[in-house]
DNA sequence: TCCTTATTTAACAAGATGATTAAATAAGGA
DNA sequence: TCCTTATTTAATCATCTTGTTAAATAAGGA
């Protein structure tokens, strides 16, 4: 996982619409036309949303005909989640016991929190 | 967690610039200037990241001095990485089980997969 | 008070984003 | 071939984002 990819999976669920379609997906493919039901948007921008999120490598296209049906890509969010487990500690941790983890923590260079 | 907060909190991640800065408030507390020391770019820029950071719920800032320090929020992660927890089955399951997993789906309507 | 340090605000330019409508393309069917 | 359905591309526009430099503000110290 780069961290240019990172940064795009991070953009594309920026937007309530995007994460809307994805929650959609997880029931099962959709068509563009499917998925632009529910909102108030053009079928163009519905489009380019898809884009986004294939770019992303969030979903994945197919062909049935005119159809081009989107899928949740099953691994998407692998690399978001693992990104976030870094921080677990912070959450999971009280104010107090933070401090304790703080303590014992050794300095580094690195994009995360070292363990 | 709104939708609106979790839109605020996968843009403010979006910026690697701005994930670096949380990397180094995992390690303890940083001034504008000590934040700002590993990278390219000018103070003015660096104190608008952590804006962005406090608008998101990310970091809170204190004042010591002249200094105000930013600090990582402990709960800050928490709503995104529960998002992100409605969808581990489909990065868990591999293609074959998550087949299974989406025949037992009911439908539905909300926000995320129903489980 | 004047000077230094730390940080933010203001004003601006460049580029990205998200939406629209109209036109183009792809695939099938009468 | 002509028509219909499904989707994408093009052109355009308004808004948001990110960065800059210069000036303003905040807090302490000589």
């Amino acid at each position: 996982m780069t961290d240019d990819m990172l940064s795009a999976q991070f953009a594309a669920l920026a937007d309530p619409t995007r994460r809307a379609i994805l929650a959609r997906l997880s029931q099962g493919e959709a068509s563009v036309n499917d998925l632009a039901a529910p909102f108030a948007v053009s079928l163009p921008a519905i489009s380019r949303h898809l884009k986004v999120l294939e770019n992303a490598g969030l979903i994945c296209r197919s062909r049935t005909a005119q159809r081009r049906p989107a899928c949740l890509d099953p691994h998407a969010l692998r690399g978001i989640a693992d990104w976030i487990e870094q921080y677990r500690p912070f959450w999971e941790a009280g104010f107090d016991r933070l401090d304790g983890y703080l303590e014992q923590l050794q300095a580094g260079d690195g994009d995360g929190p070292r363990h």
